[in-house]
DNA sequence: CTGAAAGCGCTAACAT
DNA sequence: ATGTTAGCGCTTTCAG
């Protein structure tokens, strides 16, 4: 490996003198800078992260906590896709992306730990148990933060935005002639939570009233778990005439579970999703569901976890909300052309 | 941030016996090295993995090429299911993980000159272009290297069988007592030219002549190409009964396509898909297709490179070939029973 | 069994 | 405008 040290005996200067040059040191002649950048570039030099962190503290890599208990991680497209958007930032930036988990060799590390040990410059936190002590403890630490989809605190976090979502959603259907609705909801987190207020608030404008077998429990990306709870809905003696669901890809379970009842969407029950994911779009009928910028919000926590590295003086914590939009699709049906 | 120095004051010993005590050195008493390691512990000492592997030349970082051209990669529930089990294949031997690009900053770099930059002790290769001079520079170069589903002359590979994959769904559509197979297959990369040998292997073997015009081009998770390529199926005079696809996610443009066409599933048209994605258990009807063991595929490609790592004295290439299997959905027809 | 010392490759005062 | 020098935190001969 050819370091500045060979470069430095070949153009005959001081390895202070190539070190300043590769890093556009305007002190430098033009000329000088220009000799050993190109001389550097023929001898095949590649800096080495590593030295370079050593001395400077700063590693131009961010650490991720993309925790996949149960698959809902790197499985579920929203996080796939919100992971690759916040990569191609991250590299157009100059920064490369490393997994933070809590388990480096056999001796655990808490996720604060495996940050530190790999000297990273932020961690980007989406898809974990905010709840979790050891998340908790990161997210205090002194090492910058940005979360995805949960606010601590005022700490900085790239929320999409669950609250409108839903009220679109419920809008939408009520605007559609449907009254009956329920919402089959994830399991107990901040996403969910405001989601069920968007849906609270919603209906209450509206003047709805729900009644509490309307609401039951899911889970993201679980589609049986979907179908548990279809079938209760539709074993009620009122049944709803729309059911909502958490994601576009527990639906299906939901779905499959409806038809197996011999009904058919959007004709007897109506069904929306959340998400908008690319294979809401493929599936027949076309999902009405809700889509959510996972480009723009990989891209923001990429953007605003920099700046806060770069520009600390500069920096305050702050709560981006992405909005998103309704994709109008074939599985609600318009009970008023219907009539 | 403790450093190793700071442990050796307080417990008045020499920094290198802490080393010595930390990594377990055999030439300490036992009780000094409690004493240390104790003593570490209280202090919140945590390793700096860059100061290590300024020092040693081993980062326990592997680095992964992943590249994302049209979102056939991350996005792809084959490739991002193979990552998964990947990461924990590696962060159980100790090793964290780190995405190799082409950018770094605004200056380019060659994979091979980033795995350099940032000293991973070997990269694992999947879902690129196999053909780009850079991937092959980084294969051909002192860097361990495993690649996934492409074998370069000899190299160490972790291959899923796409020749008997094909072979077998072939041999069982064949059984179901189809003659009229086609086959859409992706674009022009090495799993599409052992798929492709594979399909007309066992072809051949049941003396089945099968028509240019079933063999169409279509492409890996663009349900678009799919429909397209169906579309040209179901527009020839002698059309075939049942349809192979690239894989499960792209499946869904072809099944659209003939659904439109006012045909049913398995009914009119059988098709096949190929990777056993959970989609392809959720989606009604239930997708006939190959189960690729991605769980297996990672967790070997994590195995063999750390041994190439750890051992290199007992390395040699490899070629692991993983089988997989037949998911038996109800999207293939029985003509037998039909009749 | 323990310690002193050199150095991994690089940067950044501080000279000159 | 260029060079000298002192480390960043750690491991590892080699001495004691």
């Amino acid at each position: 490996m050819i370091k500045i040290k060979d470069i430095a005996a070949k153009c005959g200067v001081s390895i202070a003198t190539v070190s300043k040059a590769l890093n556009g040191s305007h002190e430098l002649s033009s000329e000088t800078t220009l000799m050993i950048c190109e001389t550097a570039k023929e001898m095949g030099y590649i800096p080495n992260a590593n030295a370079r962190t050593l001395k400077t503290n700063r590693s131009y890599n961010i650490g991720i906590l993309f925790v996949d208990h149960t698959a809902s991680g790197l499985q579920h497209e929203y996080f796939s896709s919100i992971l690759n958007s916040l990569k191609v930032s991250c590299e157009k930036n100059g920064y490369d992306i490393t997994f933070i988990s809590d388990t480096v060799s056999k001796n655990a590390m808490s996720y604060y730990e495996h940050a530190k040990y790999r000297n990273v410059d932020g961690v980007v936190i989406a898809c974990v148990d905010f709840k979790n002590p050891d998340v908790i403890r990161l997210v205090e630490s002194e090492i910058p933060t940005v979360t995805i989809d949960y606010v601590y605190n005022g700490s900085t976090a790239i929320i999409s935005d669950n609250v409108s979502g839903l009220e679109s959603i419920v809008k939408y259907v009520y605007e559609c002639g449907h009254r009956k609705i329920a919402f089959i909801h994830g399991e107990d987190t901040d996403v969910t939570t405001k989601r069920l207020a968007g849906f609270h608030k919603a209906c209450a404008e509206l003047g709805l009233t729900i009644p509490k077998d309307y609401v039951k429990t899911g889970s993201y990306h679980v589609a049986a778990a979907s179908g548990h709870a279809t079938r209760e809905l539709l074993s009620l003696k009122d049944r709803p005439t729309c059911i909502i669901y958490p994601d576009d890809y527990s639906i299906l379970g939901g779905m499959t579970e409806i038809e197996k009842h011999g009904l058919s969407i959007p004709n007897d029950i109506s069904v929306v999703g959340y998400d908008g994911i690319n294979l809401s779009r493929l599936l027949r009928p076309v999902l009405t569901t809700y889509v959510q910028d996972t480009e723009a919000i990989g891209r923001l926590a990429a953007e605003k976890l920099i700046a806060e590295i770069e520009t600390p003086k500069m920096f305050f914590p702050e709560q981006v909300i992405v909005a998103g939009k309704l994709q109008l699709g074939d599985t609600v049906l318009s009970l008023k052309n219907a009539k």
